[in-house]
RNA sequence: UGCUUCGUGGUGUAACUGGCAACACGUCUGACUCUGGAUCAGAAGAGUCCAGGUUCGAGCCCUGGCGAAGCAACCA
């Protein structure tokens, strides 16, 4: 093989799809649908969405995307007991967020319920439905183990005619819920538990978000999902791992509905696991619920809304998704890939400022007690059309009280005593002494002397000193809140615990509050979602409890840190 | 003692129709730096769950094991 043949061999599995879309383009080749390209997203509208459904709509609508085909947008809301028009908007943000569209395909799995409805009536008059009087425990009892087959229903073989009074009836609001389902005829000895005569229908009688009273029988998702598709023209439906066992119940049901080749292919791929978290919408709703967490959108959690508020783009949760990809393996994936992620994005973009959390006075005695210079600071090194900023400077400043130390180890690139640093965008200082409270101990202040020929840019700006710090001129300083978040979970694996339940391996340190960090003055007008990298810190993006003249910073993800790892050894 | 699916560095993925197991994250060195960031250079780390078989050659094909996950809601 020569060396054009290896480059072409490189390129092409650059771009090579996932075995989802090898399935799709061989579809595609094969004429199947006219090579029509048809997917769908379809969210339960009952809590937020996740990152694990962001990569869900990645596929869904990436390969319609990259097939020219199309992708709905269909709410599967068949259950009115815990579907709300709350979540259905939530939803459509966030997707829309994610930078995905689906025009005017809008559906509900409810739009379907009347056409539902009379296939079910067919079913029955041909026999391949009928009415259970009996309860779910007794249903559940018959149904067998998955290694012992089941027994039939007393009810299996009434007349047609008579389970289309009941089914009618049931719809009328004649029987209580509970007392009757309609149960498709199938297979009480199959080896599939979901080819055992599954319920189809159940009485509800709750109002529906949006057909309201209309039905007082609705369909389990079994007996919509596969269905919509077909009414939908779906060509590829594309679910997760675990709606395996079920594709022999929807091709059952399908076939009893279609009137030509048509039939969506229904292709299966691995969840999106994280460490450190959780990703059951059960789970989190849970957190929720018992305020472990501040809401659906707390940045600690997985969800689309708590990445945002935290400060992740949709540009790095759309890469870190790509980078994971579709598989059948049931995997968990690092949340330190995540995170660089999203470091590289906002590496790029994000402006860098001086906040200092952790304020310590620095007193620069040679430096005139009312002179106020404004150093011209560079907005982000990577891209010079950010340009640069005029930053307040004057003889007392803040900087991190971690950024001194009393009695460094030579390690320490920082401050102590007779040390010298750069004040970035400014001079070089050497440290000419401190102060400490006598009862705490604490430093109170430190001493320093600048050299004026050492200003950035000037004449002996070259000079080489071991470290550079950030800092904010203390009378120009705003006041700022800042949240540093961090894991949520202590636990890699928190929902695989036998030992302990998930909520036992929370971090109890997840949220530490930071007040009185003093910031810059040019980030006196931030707005919510404005992301920065705080200068040797992070990437913190401004929260949407923030108010004027009092903002609150979420931190996004810590700056690799390279000295903690020195200071651990 | 069932059915379905899956086993490739620590993690996640690649490897066209059998042809030197590749990439990313993570880890560790070093260089550079007015961010201990970024960047750059480099290293360690798997012989593809096991055992046979076919073949000049097997991660890939065949046989038999072993292991894991999912499946028994009037949830989705």
């Amino acid at each position: 093989m020569n060396d054009s043949t290896n480059r072409e061999k490189k390129v092409n599995s650059d771009t090579s799809l996932n075995f989802i879309e090898q399935f799709i383009q061989e579809d595609i080749r094969a004429g199947k649908n006219d090579g029509r390209v048809h997917t769908r997203f379809p969210p339960e509208p009952n809590g937020y969405l996740h990152i694990g459904h962001a990569k869900a709509i990645c596929l869904d609508f990436g390969s319609a995307e990259k097939f020219g085909g199309k992708c709905n947008l269909r709410f599967d809301d068949t259950n009115p007991i815990k579907e709300e028009t709350e979540f259905v908007e939530s939803i459509k943000e966030d997707i829309h967020w994610l930078g995905f569209d689906w025009e005017d395909r809008e559906f509900y799995a409810s739009d379907y319920f009347g056409q539902l409805y009379d296939f079910a009536i067919d079913l029955i008059s041909r026999g391949l439905a009928y009415v259970d009087d009996q309860s779910s425990e007794e249903i559940a009892a018959q149904k067998g183990t998955p290694t012992a087959s089941g027994k039939e229903s007393p009810f299996r073989n009434r007349s047609m005619e008579e389970n289309l009074d009941l089914f009618t009836r049931m719809n009328a609001g004649e029987f209580d819920e509970g007392s009757r389902v309609l149960r498709a005829k199938i297979d009480m000895s199959s080896t599939n538990m979901h080819m055992r005569d599954p319920v189809i229908y159940r009485i509800i009688k709750r109002a529906h978000h949006r057909t309201g009273n209309k039905w007082m029988v609705y369909p389990m998702y079994d007996f919509a999902h596969g269905q919509s598709d077909y009414f939908e023209g779906i060509t590829h439906s594309l679910c997760t791992l675990e709606f395996e066992v079920h594709r022999p119940l929807y091709d059952w049901l399908v076939d009893n509905l279609k009137t030509d080749d048509y039939r969506p292919r229904q292709i299966e791929f691995n969840r999106l696991n994280l460490t450190y978290t959780v990703m059951s919408k059960r789970k989190l709703q849970e957190l929720v619920e018992e305020k472990l967490v501040n809401g659906w959108d707390d940045p600690r959690m997985p969800t689309i809304s708590g990445l945002r508020r935290r400060g992740y783009t949709m540009e790095s949760i759309r890469n870190f998704i790509k980078r994971i990809g579709y598989t059948k393996v049931e995997a968990i994936n690092d949340f330190a890939l995540l995170e660089h992620a999203v470091r590289d994005d906002l590496n790029k973009r994000a402006p860098r400022v001086f906040a200092v959390l952790d304020p310590v006075k620095l007193i620069i005695s040679n430096y005139p007690d009312d002179k106020v210079e404004e150093m011209e600071i560079i907005n982000n090194p990577e891209d010079e059309s950010m340009g640069t900023r005029k930053v307040p400077f004057s003889r007392e400043l803040y900087i991190e009280r971690n950024d001194f130390m009393e009695d460094p180890p030579r390690k320490f690139f920082r401050l102590g005593p007779d040390r010298e640093v750069r004040l970035k965008g400014a001079y070089i200082i050497k440290c000419t002494g401190y102060r400490k409270d006598k009862k705490t101990g604490k430093v109170e202040e430190i001493h320093c002397e600048f050299d004026p020929e050492t200003k950035s840019g000037g004449p002996a700006s070259n000079r080489k000193v071991k470290g550079t710090l950030h800092w904010v001129s203390a009378t120009h300083a705003i006041e700022a809140e800042v949240r540093q978040y961090d894991r949520l979970f202590n636990h890699e694996d928190p929902a695989g615990q036998k030992e302990h339940d998930f909520k036992e391996l929370l971090n109890p340190d997840s949220l530490e509050v930071l007040r009185g960090c003093k910031i810059e003055p040019t980030l006196a007008d931030v707005k919510p979602l404005d992301k920065f990298q705080f200068q040797r810190l992070g990437y913190y993006c401004v929260d949407k409890d923030s108010v004027p003249g009092k903002p609150i910073f979420n931190r996004t993800v810590p700056l690799r840190d390279t000295w903690e790892k020195v200071a651990k050894k």
